[in-house]
This record gives structure tokens, sequence and C-alpha cells, in this order.
DNA sequence: CGGCATCCGTGACGATACTG
DNA sequence: CAGTATCGTCACGGATGCCG
């Protein structure tokens, strides 16, 4: 028998980038944990809830796998809280771009709703960044829907890839925000996969848009187009 | 016992645009045969060969998958040739950017070469292409290296995403190129991963740089600057 | 109660052999 | 050449148990 190498964790073996990449995050659900911890730190519960049908023991696998790759790191919470969070690293949050190349390119796949599907509220702030960082307006938006809130920064950045000041949270923003924008995950999912434009539903009043910030004042604008 | 649908292909069943592409693209290998399948229409033995490690039965899986999925059809040879080729369609090209993201991630790994890792020059295209459209200046390159030459075609568009005119394939250019270059891979793994500029290595020579098209010329300013 | 570890059944994966 | 067939192994998903 050949000294075959423990294939505990199966790489490609290839020199080049992509693949790579994969070995990294290629795992199931890997991208997805990462897509949970881009809305800020979580606890496990936390990601176990938001991540339905992962397996208690793969999330963990996964965590510690993400950890050794310099993807996540554990932190304890001060003493009050008796719990610790998984927060991304910076090399981690670069993976935002990999999410968004991978959001355009499903985000047609949202005409299909099936009710098997579940559904996050902060799930929609990938695309909706898009979306709003095509404004060329930098700002900070809080989006409100039926599932839950969650806010986008779109930063200085023409196309806002893995520039740190472009991002998004779960929540309320953290400061005043520059536009509050409140619609349905329907709308929501069709301004994701363009069917409808931004300045469709301002105009036709889908999109409710509150604020007075430069953002406000470039999504009022788009009623007149 | 509840009536659990078959999980023949499993899906993360959630109403989210990257789970919906993970679902199409995420299973194991499927990424690297769109990777190969970039460079051009391949025969089944071929993409074998260049997916060192996938076992018969699973690429024969993932290419029905891949057809099933619109990413792929499978055109047959005129009859001199008894072959079939698999073709990307044009829903399976718009992966490039999902590709482009996860090279990009991927290219620091660049820096480990494991005497395990298998290379296939065209491998490099993908990293190439970025570092040449940085340049801004459209044109059709053609690449030497030891293992291998391709050719990656520089579009209008400034980031050069998805755009048709902007790809890359095996083997040497269609058509005339504006410039050739040759290089050795460790030279091309360098810039893949941002360790060597194109300019530092048209300077010091380890970038050859030969043609008289417009991305000739602005390859060879580099050498002033 | 949060954060796993363990056990178990099913399916995906990888290697090899074989066939039209 | 282009896959299919077979088989052993391992990863995944679900449930349950443990331990601070």
């Amino acid at each position: 028998m050949p000294p075959r190498r423990t294939p505990s964790r199966r790489s490609y073996d290839q020199y080049c980038a992509a693949a790579r990449a994969l070995d990294a995050v290629g795992d199931r659900w890997t991208l997805l944990v990462v897509r949970e911890l881009l809305v800020g730190p979580r606890r496990y519960t936390d990601l176990h809830a938001d991540l339905p049908g992962v397996s208690t023991d793969v999330l963990a696998s996964r965590l510690k796998d993400m950890e050794r790759e310099g993807l996540v790191t554990r932190r304890r919470l001060p003493p009050p809280a008796a719990a610790s969070v998984y927060e991304l690293t910076g090399r981690g949050r670069e993976l935002l771009p990999v999410l968004q190349a991978l959001g355009t390119w499903g985000a047609p796949a949202l005409a299909e709703r099936r009710d098997t599907d579940a559904v996050r509220a902060h799930w929609f702030a990938l695309p909706l960044l898009r979306h709003l960082a095509g404004l060329g307006v930098p700002g900070v938006a809080e989006v409100r829907l039926d599932e839950g809130q969650f806010h986008v920064r779109v930063g200085e950045t023409p196309v806002g890839d893995a520039a740190g000041d472009t991002g998004y949270g779960d929540g309320p923003a953290p400061t005043d925000p520059d536009v509050r924008l409140a619609l349905s995950a329907e709308t929501c999912a069709e301004v994701s996969r363009g069917a409808v434009t931004l300045a469709e539903g301002v105009r036709d009043g889908r999109i409710e848009v509150t604020g007075e910030g430069r953002l406000a004042k470039a999504l009022a604008a788009l009623r007149e187009t």
C-alpha cells in the first residue's frame, strides 16, 4: 500500500490560484459561514440558527478549519456574558468580492422561491449593497424588511469591492444612517436580481425612502428620472 | 416518517443569491471544470488530464449536472473526428468574475509551491488577465511558458469582468496577437500574487516582450518607469 | 443554556477495472 | 476514446448526550 498522506483535509494539489482558494473555502457551508460573519461577530448558536440545515458537528468543524486557515478568530466576551463569538479576520473579510461575484451570478435564481426556502433579512445585504454602490454616492443606509433589518455602508471606492469602508451589518446602523429604506422581501429580491431597478422601486412606492443625507437625496432624485 | 424529499442533489434551500449560486456550482470540482472550459471547448479525456485527482465517474457526473444546470453543452464534432466536446454556455462563461474573485483571493497561496502540486500553463491565464487588464489597454497577448502557451484577450471595459470581449484561451492566439510574452512559471506566479509587478518583470528581463501592437508599446513603456 | 462530542445511516468521493 | 460498474472510505445530516 502506498504511503498516502492522510486526506484529513482534502486538497486539489494544483498550483493554481483559484484551486488554492477552493482548498480553503471550497468545503460545503464554509462560504455561507463567511456570509454570516460578514454582518459582524456572532455566537455559535446564532450561526447555527441562521444556517438552517447545517449539523452541529459540521459547523463546529468548519469553524475550527476556518480558524486554522486564518479566516476566523474566536473571542471570549467580557465576564457578564459567558459566551464567545466568532469574528472574521481581515483575510476573511477579503472574501467579500467572492461572495459578491457569487451573489451576482446567483441572483437570477431568486426568481423561483420555493416554500422550503429559509429567509433572513441580512441575506439581501450583499446584493443590495451592490446596487446602492452603483449610485456612486457613499453613505450608510438602514434597511427594514418584515423579516428584520440590516444596514450597508457604501464607501468612496467606485465599485466598492474589498475596501474597508464598504460592507454591511446586522440590525440598525451603529451611527445615524444617511437614509432609511423600507421594502418587502419580494421587492428586495426583485431589485437584487435586476428585475426591478432602484429607480422603479422608489418611483412606484415599493421602496420607502426616509432621511436627509446625500444618499437619501440621491434616491429621491431617482423619482424624477 | 416525514415525507422527506429525495436529497439527490443537495440544496441549501435558502432564499439567498449566494446560496443559490453555491447550489449550482458549489460541488467539489465544478468550478475547476469551469476553469478548464473557460479556455475553450474540450473533450472528456482532455478535461480528465488537466484535472488531476478527479475520478472518471465524478467528472462524468459533474458534466451531466452542469449540462442540466445549463452551464455546459455537449457538442458532437463533425464526422472526421468521432469525438464530442464540452463547451460553456453563456451562463457558464458568466462565472468568469467568480473565478476571478477566487483567483485574486487565492493568489497569495501561490507563495508556497508543494512538490505534489500539478501545474498547467493556462491556469495562469486567469490572474495574468487581471494584471494585463489593469494596464487599461485592450488587445490580445500571447503568453509562452515552459509548461505551454495560452493567450488572453483584454476588452474595452475598464475592469474587464464579464464582457464578451474579455477572456482567454489555450494555445497560440487565433488571430495575430498584439504582443507576445515569454516568462517562467515562477515569474508568472509572482506576478499573479503581486509579489512582482508587470513593470518590474519587464524591466529586469524576466518577462520577455515582443511585438508591435498597442499592448506591446504599453508594456515596453513600463521599462522606463 | 451554549458549545460542542458521539453515534449512526446515507450518500458523495476516489481508485481501479471493465465495456461499447 | 468516453465513459459505466464496482467497491471501500469518508463526509454529511440528524439525533442525542455531556459538561462547563
